[in-house]
DNA sequence: TTTATTTCGTACCGAGTGGTATATTTTTTT
DNA sequence: AAAAAAATATACCACTCGGTACGAAATAAA
């Protein structure tokens, strides 16, 4: 139980490779558009058997569970780089409109988990749920401050604007997974932003 | 067990029903968040035979594709009825606010069919496109109409306003049916189509 | 070596999927 | 009555799903 980092266990040393599965579970997920990836398809593309995979996550959930907590990691810190630079309220929301624009054809496996949120288990639910309302006050408190500051005089209030604006960036991300061009993309995401100047 | 009227056939008289099956399936997949309702579910809900089923419909793909057909039929409709009316600019705006808000828990199924459009077969997704360009033209008529009619004094392209539109409407019921409560999302939409004004 | 311990993957489980072969039933025609 | 035609539902097909029992394999301790 209380195994130290060192190495000597008692029996046969370990050989998988928990975090390459995830990678390759999180590019599957990530790629497959809607047609649900099966545990066994994993296991295949990441050339592991099913009880290692079932060792390191213990189901189906725990799996797609821990694909989002990565991913969403590094969405996250992204998305906190942006919002709390030094660049000013404008650029910021160009930032924001380029990104949801841009978005690559597979989207945004976050978008894509929401989208589809009820076919997934209870822990990958709370998590979609976690990370979304993480997202929220992010946005939430980008307008409060950029209030504060002087440079976004918007009428309306902030939890509204981060509401709107996730939902927008949202939209736009899925169009894009959806084929649309990222020229019509962004021609929608400009009108719907321009209520935020 | 009362035999169809006029012709009569050589053999055994025909039994099923075919549109109270498309009448079940109908709501079996608008009810069904996510969760793929199977063939023998909707099988057994009709009580109908599978082999039944499938002389009427032929596959699972042809099933799908007449429920939307069917659907759709009668949303097109609806919708028309509205953007044709006697109503002024801001009040068909209004009413389509109110459409979007206010839907039921269980949504839309042109909405939900296609938020998940990959899952089905051929048939039936390019029945969604159709519906989707369908849609398309009407809303781009309206601004065209409402343009020429001097209502609608808007700087943008009437195929712009329309996809925008559209968007934001799919958007608000996928929210509703997500759970979100009536008032959020008229808060949301009311903040969207306020560009449209 | 022998034994205890731990991980390994093969080979399986029951349930459910879309789809169909087939024998039976019900009708009209001869 | 007998035969032909057509629709019926039972009972099955091969396949995939998520998940696991279990014996083989590999190590450290005795």
């Amino acid at each position: 139980m209380e195994k130290i980092a060192s190495t000597h266990r008692r029996g046969r040393p370990i050989t998988r490779n928990r975090s390459h599965v995830l990678e390759t579970a999180t590019n599957a997920y990530w790629q497959a558009d809607g047609a649900a990836i099966s545990v066994n398809a994993i296991c295949l593309l990441a050339g592991v058997s099913k009880p290692s995979l079932y060792r390191d996550f213990s189901s189906e959930d725990g799996l797609t569970a821990a694909v989002l907590d990565r991913y969403a990691e590094t969405v996250t810190r992204g998305l906190e780089t942006l919002l709390t630079s030094k660049m000013n309220f404008a650029s910021k929301i160009e930032s924001l409109i380029q990104f949801g624009s841009e978005a690559p054809e597979a989207g945004c496996l976050f978008v894509k988990m929401r989208a589809n949120r009820s076919r997934f288990g209870e822990q990958t639910q709370t998590g979609i749920a976690v990370t979304e309302a993480h997202f929220l006050e992010c946005y939430t408190l980008f307008f409060k401050e950029s209030a504060a500051n002087g440079e976004w005089r918007g009428g309306i209030a902030a939890e509204l604007a981060a509401a709107y604006l996730h939902e927008q960036l949202g939209l736009a991300i899925s169009q894009r997974a959806a084929g649309k061009s990222k020229e019509s993309v962004r021609e929608l995401l400009d009108l719907a932003m321009s209520i935020l100047r």
